[in-house]
DNA sequence: ATAAAAATCGACGCAGTGTAGAATTTGGAC
DNA sequence: GTCCAAATTCTACACTGCGTCGATTTTTAT
């Protein structure tokens, strides 16, 4: 959000737009929780922002550009936290921390994410987004996996596939699960937690 | 497909128009491949069905229920499919056939089984298409796995909650994979196979 | 104070949807 | 075969939402 220079935008030195820009994500969030993404008209999200749709189209060129950016500022703020995250750790413990941290992102952002898979397909940016963010949780994953001895590679049976396979098995999970409640979310990482330290090679004693 | 009464529809006893129908489903499925859900008209399927969209609108009330036609058709086979198959085997063959029973479905209806993934969550009657049919997967993974010795049970570390997770793992991988090529479907069968026997607490030696 | 840049607005044209009613075709009953 | 009712098809219309344009107002920098 800080240097992006976008299309029709402003510069730098935060300008007032600036404001308008985070009213306009923030518009946006809401009206996802509240009407879903087909239901939510462009009109929606500049009234919610307290402008007209001629104003809104000044910041953004579609309503999918609103929500690929909504994602963007999401999953930039999911990469920090991951960026932050020491990782030199034993798998079991890194294992339970990594759920841990997975549980609170999905809390915090379930909508966004949810979100975020949903238009993968359609719109392309989006898409580009979230699948650097699978690539960086299978990499991690695929480290936790080969410091617990399973043999590294992309064969079917090694190490860089079942990461894929987990982060896929993971990501799915919450998705429904972030749906329910937070009670569901906490009960589907556990599950998630045992097939991972099982597919690592450890019995899932706590 | 066979006695439905369709709102505006015809009855029984296999007219003319049914047909069409099989037409527009067709044209449907053909657009789906070319241009994708959101691209594709009304009017292209009428067209592809070589009728106008006035006559589609006997048919059916809208795009949504053409596609929502188009899932139900095609999961309708995969539920006989699943019936037929006998699943009193030893668990190592059970998975096996699972799997490779999986990679053929997929390789013949991956375009409408992402479509009715996709559309989940916007068009309600896919949405219990789907979810009913996870839900036969979940029961039959969760057979398989008690009958390897896992405890039964919905708790986190249980039979059925490891299914769901599994189920999920195996929707999503194929879900990317079959995107991609056949080959690549082939390779996650092999490592979601590996995960589900470790799961069961055996390991994957072929 | 003032001119350039930023921001806002209202109105327009377009594309796609769903509906209505008229017209045509089809399938039997006679 | 012919004639009616149901089935099927078409054309035309009204509506909604999108994205663009040019005119207008507000900020910002000097």
């Amino acid at each position: 959000m800080s240097g992006h220079d976008r299309a029709r935008g402003r510069r730098t030195t935060e300008r007032k737009g600036d404001v308008r820009e985070r009213a306009i994500l923030g518009a946006c969030e809401a009206l996802l929780a509240q009407k879903g993404y087909d239901a939510m008209t462009v009109g929606d999200i500049a009234q919610g922002a307290g402008i007209t749709r001629g104003a809104l189209y000044f910041y953004f060129g579609s309503k999918q550009e609103v929500v690929a950016a909504l994602v963007a500022r999401t999953v930039e703020h999911l990469w920090e936290r991951s960026r932050v995250t020491a990782q030199a750790e034993e798998p079991r413990q890194a294992i339970a921390a990594a759920m841990r941290r997975t549980v609170e992102l999905w809390n915090e952002h379930g909508l966004v994410f949810r979100t975020a898979i949903d238009l993968s397909l359609t719109v392309p940016e989006i898409g580009v987004l979230w699948s650097h963010t699978a690539d960086l949780f299978i990499t991690a994953i695929t480290a936790v996996l080969e410091r617990a001895g399973v043999q590294a590679g992309t064969e079917p049976d090694q190490a860089s596939a079942i990461a894929r396979a987990l982060c896929w098995m993971i990501e799915r999970t919450f998705y429904h699960a972030s749906q329910e409640s937070r009670e569901e979310l906490q009960k589907a990482s556990a599950t998630c937690e045992h097939i991972w330290l099982i597919s690592a090679g450890m019995d899932s004693e706590a």
